[in-house]
DNA sequence: GTCTATAATAGGATAGAC
DNA sequence: GTCTATCCTATTATAGAC
C-alpha cells in the first residue's frame, strides 16, 4: 500500500479552500482533484460519502479555525481589550484581510443549506457564544451581550460580501477597525 | 406562432427566484424551466446567450428593484427619516423579513463573480449613492458619507447571511430596527 | 414562441488491479 | 492509498418541425 502523498490535514486545508472559494455546488471534484492532487479514487477513500462527506470535513476545519483563533483567544488571561484585538487580527489573517469568502455563507446556499444547516448553525454558534461569554465578563446582561455578539458577525459577514462585491478589501479591513471601537465603547460602557 | 405563455417581465421575475436562491451554478435550466413553465427552446428564445444571459437579466431586474424601492423613496419628498422608513420597509419586504438570499451576494461568488462583477459593483454602487446622496442632503461630510452608507449595505448583507445560518429572521429585522436608529441618530447629530 | 429530439460534455460515483 | 477505466446521470446547448 503507497504511501499517502499527502498527510489529511493538507487534504482538508486544501479542501476548505476550494469549497469556500467556489461553493458547495462550485466545488467540483474535478477541481477538488487538482487542488489536492490526488485522483478521485483517493478522494473517496478517504471521504466514502463523496462531497456531502467533504462538506462536513470542512465544515469541521471551520470549527477547529474558530475554536483556535476565536473562541481561545476570547478566553485568555489577556485584557479583554486586548483579547479582542487578537481575535481581529485573526480573523484578517483567516480572511486574507477580506478577499477570501466564509464558508457559513457558501454552504448555507441552496441546497446546501437543506444538507448542512445544522453544522453550519453550530458553527456560527460557537463564534456567538465565545463573544457573548466574554461580554458578559464584562459586566453586560445576558440578552444584550447576545445582540451585540449577533451585530459583531454580522458586521464582519456582510463586510466580507459587500468587499467581494466591489472588490475592495478596504471594506473588510475599515469594518473590523470600526467593530473593534464598538465593542471597546459597549465594554466601557458597562 | 403560438402566443407567449407568460409575459417576458413575468419570466424575469422567476428567474430571479432561482437565481437569488440557488445561486449561479445551483441555477440549473430545469429547474429554471420549472420554475418559469418554460421548455429549454423558448428559454433560450428569450435569452439566446444562455445562462449569462439570465444571470444578466437577473442583476438587470436587481437593479430596477433597487432604483424602485430604494433609490426612488430616498429622493422623495417625505422628511429624511420618513424616506429612510421606507427603504427599510421595502428592504424588508423585498427579502421577505430576511428568509431570501441578496443576487448581491449569490452572483459575487466563484465563478460568477469573474463573468458578473461588473454589474454587481454597478448594482452596489446604486445603493450606495442613493445613501450617500442623502446623508449629504442631511449635513454629512461626503467621506463620512461614504463610510455610513457602506456600513448600512454591509449590515443588510451580513443579516441576510446570519439569518440565514441560524434559520432565523429576526435577525435581520432586528438588523434593520438597529440601523434605522443608527441611521437616525447620524444625521440628527449633523 | 413553443415543441420534441438529440448532441456533446461535465458531473458524481464505483470496480478491480496493484 | 493510488491508479486506470468505466458507468450513469445531469447539464448546457442546438436543430428542425409546427
Amino acid at each position: 500500500m503507497p504511501a499517502p502523498l499527502i498527510p489529511k490535514d493538507e487534504v482538508s486545508a486544501r479542501l476548505f479552500g476550494v469549497f469556500r472559494t467556489y461553493g458547495y455546488e462550485g466545488a467540483t471534484l474535478a477541481r477538488i482533484s487538482e487542488a489536492t492532487g490526488l485522483g478521485r479514487a483517493s478522494l473517496y477513500h478517504y471521504f466514502p460519502g463523496g462531497k456531502d462527506d467533504m462538506a462536513r470535513e470542512v465544515l469541521g476545519v471551520a470549527r477547529g479555525w474558530l475554536a483556535q483563533n476565536v473562541v481561545a483567544p476570547l478566553q485568555s488571561a489577556a485584557s479583554i481589550h486586548a483579547r479582542i484585538k487578537t481575535m481581529l487580527a485573526n480573523l484578517r489573517e483567516g480572511y486574507s484581510d477580506g478577499s477570501a469568502s466564509c464558508v457559513i455563507n457558501l454552504l448555507g446556499l441552496g441546497e446546501a443549506d437543506e444538507k448542512f444547516h445544522g453544522d453550519v448553525n453550530d458553527t456560527v454558534e460557537l463564534w456567538l457564544h465565545a463573544l457573548e461569554r466574554l461580554l458578559k465578563e464584562a459586566g453586560i446582561t445576558p440578552a444584550r451581550a447576545r445582540r451585540i455578539a449577533l451585530d459583531a458577525v454580522v458586521r464582519v459577514e456582510g463586510a466580507l460580501v459587500v468587499a467581494r462585491a466591489l472588490h475592495d478589501k478596504n471594506v473588510f479591513l475599515r469594518t473590523l477597525y470600526e467593530l473593534e471601537r464598538a465593542l471597546s465603547g459597549e465594554i466601557d460602557r458597562a
